[in-house]
DNA sequence: AGCCAGGCTACCG
DNA sequence: CGGTAGCATGGC
């Protein structure tokens, strides 16, 4: 099946997800279906990276949780992860899991996107980030700030070898590659590609795509 | 009661 | 390079 073909099967099981949720900018859970412009704001982005960070290997209802820990705290901001210390933001991010580490990514990804915010953000450059793989790096990219890069992830490889196209220990930059060689470089398809590969897999729904 | 969550680093052979 | 332990917590 042709990455084209698999997309309009996804968007017709399951249709617009409105991803990624950014609760500063968008009320409710923060989705916003068929608008693509979001965030549009230097808190909106860095949002998404936080949320990026904290959703590693975590359910994302957990992380909702840590993330209104944080803003409740009024931690919302780069410069306020990186002026609190560590065992503050340790307590309020607990629900999402990875406590000590996660605090140390925050803390690095804040310093990145103060020092990248005004330039154009460079993949090579996110992905030397501790705590920043590929996966976080993309979606940083795609979400919070709009480049053309695909995301893959479990659910992403375990549709492709549910498939037979991809057995799941390809690397990374494989599938990655075979996404962006087959479809145009259009930043909301990827946004709602991805999110509909996590749909499929949250709900483990890989028989649908069956005939 | 395990297994799983929208992974990553460090370290091993 | 590819493989794996450790990292924390809550839902099902």
């Amino acid at each position: 099946m042709s990455p084209v073909k698999l997309y309009k099967k996804l968007f017709s099981l399951y249709g617009a997800q409105g991803w990624w949720p950014v609760r500063s900018e968008f009320k409710g859970r923060g989705y916003h279906p068929n608008v693509f412009g979001l965030p549009k704001t230097r808190k909106g982005k860095f949002e998404v990276c936080m949320g990026a960070i904290l959703t590693q290997n975590t359910a994302w209802t957990q992380v909702e949780k840590a993330l209104t820990n944080l803003f409740n705290a009024k931690i919302n901001t780069p410069e306020k992860i990186l002026k609190t210390d560590n065992e503050t933001i340790a307590t309020l991010i607990s629900p999402a899991g990875y406590r000590n580490q996660k605090t140390k990514y925050l803390k690095n990804i804040a310093q990145w996107f103060i020092d990248n915010y005004r330039k154009e953000p460079s993949r090579d450059n996110l992905l030397q980030v501790k705590g920043v793989g590929r996966e976080t790096a993309d979606s940083i990219l795609l979400y919070a700030f709009h480049l053309p890069t695909f995301v893959i992830d479990t659910y992403t490889k375990r549709t492709l070898a549910a498939l037979k196209i991809f057995d799941e220990k390809t690397p990374y930059e494989t599938l990655r590659l075979w996404f962006m060689e087959n479809l145009e470089l259009s930043v909301p398809l990827f946004q709602e590609y991805h999110a509909l590969f996590v749909e499929l897999g949250k709900n483990r729904e890989y028989s649908k795509l069956f005939p």
